[in-house]
DNA sequence: ATATTCAATGAACAGCGTTCAGCTTCTGAA
DNA sequence: TTCAGAAGCTGAACGCTGTTCATTGAATAT
């Protein structure tokens, strides 16, 4: 029965999901073997392209999740102090930010990994989310100079989140600079407040 | 003979590297194949690992000449204007390093594309030139503000080209944000100036 | 009971980087 | 000049990958 079927195929998925993430945490994403997956889950190899398009789909589904993780933990965070000064407010989010890409990288680092090959086209939700994290940027920042219109504070938004991605994203980058994650918060703090005092 | 051997094998080196590079500024690293290079360059597929120790190895000599040309661009665009003031300099370095990710956006991604996944160490010349890349950034900022210390200079070096290349790397990512060009120039004018201003 | 539909399977396929037994070429002493 | 011996080059073969699809088997409808 088609009632059926769906019910074992949305419980293959999320057991698949499931796997892959735990790989993906512990080996990277770069480790996903489709034969391993189906050994562990259980199921022929066959089976997860009836869940899945293909190993690339399985990869967006992890980080469908780890969006969600950390867009709550990056609001929750501001939530605590949802009354202190927007540039505070900034670096708290900032640091949730870092923070959770330290506790997970390589969920993390997966999230910039998908597909820079393949051209097909990002996910719709995958823009909304990312849309979605921007906006909790925003907030403070046209809070911090009321007078900048939406153009000016999305250039802002954009260059604040890239900065603060950039430095994590390098900081974290064992292999060739191996920041301490003081150092990488003072970092943090060094460039927010300067934008917080140098708005012009 | 021996000096006849290294010879052919230094010219075949030096064509794989030219072969390599074409094929990755066209089409990015990934796309890069053991036996179409074989077949461009008119050699056995075998003879490749006489000359490199394997596939990301040759990456590697690409991303040497990348690096270079780099490196010689930005100090280039810093030399004509020596006597501006540090944070124009800052700017003018910036916005070089930017043009160069935008002429060549597969080879500059390529840079930091090297083997993800083999936790086989940097080599060394690959740290050297990343740290002559600080030291040119680092310049104008200990004259920005000549009492901090080296380790504080360390920091702002590293989180001002972080930053740098956190807006150029998401920037250039067409398929999720596509920034034009004029808007990136005005993020790292941006930040920048934030900088400087707040210096603290 | 039988026919029909449909989902799950896993051997097979095409492609990848890498290796190494054998072939070819060159060297230097007889 | 001849011919062991050494050295270099070659490309078929290996083991791995993601993906497919004819086949199997089960469930439903007649």
């Amino acid at each position: 029965m088609a009632r059926d079927t769906e019910k074992r195929r949305a419980e293959l998925r999320e057991r698949l999901i499931d796997i892959a993430e735990a790989q993906i945490r512990a080996e990277g994403s770069a480790s996903l073997r489709a034969r391993t997956l189906a050994a562990e889950a259980d199921c022929a190899v066959g089976a997860i392209y009836n869940v899945f398009t293909d190993m690339p789909g399985l990869q967006l589904a992890v980080n469908g999740r780890t969006f969600a993780r950390l867009g709550a933990r990056v609001t929750e965070a501001v939530a605590k102090d949802a009354d202190a000064p927007p540039v505070e407010r900034l670096i708290i989010m900032a640091k949730a930010y870092l923070a959770f890409a330290a506790d997970d990288p390589n969920l993390w680092r997966a999230l910039f990994e998908v597909e820079m090959t393949a051209e097909s086209h990002v996910p719709e939700w995958y823009l909304k989310d990312l849309a979605g994290l921007f906006a909790i940027i925003a907030g403070p920042l046209s809070e911090l100079d009321p007078k900048a219109d939406a153009e000016e504070i999305d250039i802002r938004t954009r260059a604040l989140f890239s900065s603060v991605h950039g430095i994590v994203l390098l900081g974290l980058e064992r292999r060739i600079s191996g920041v301490p994650m003081a150092k990488m918060e003072a970092m943090i703090e060094y460039v927010l407040r300067s934008f917080a005092v140098g708005e012009r």
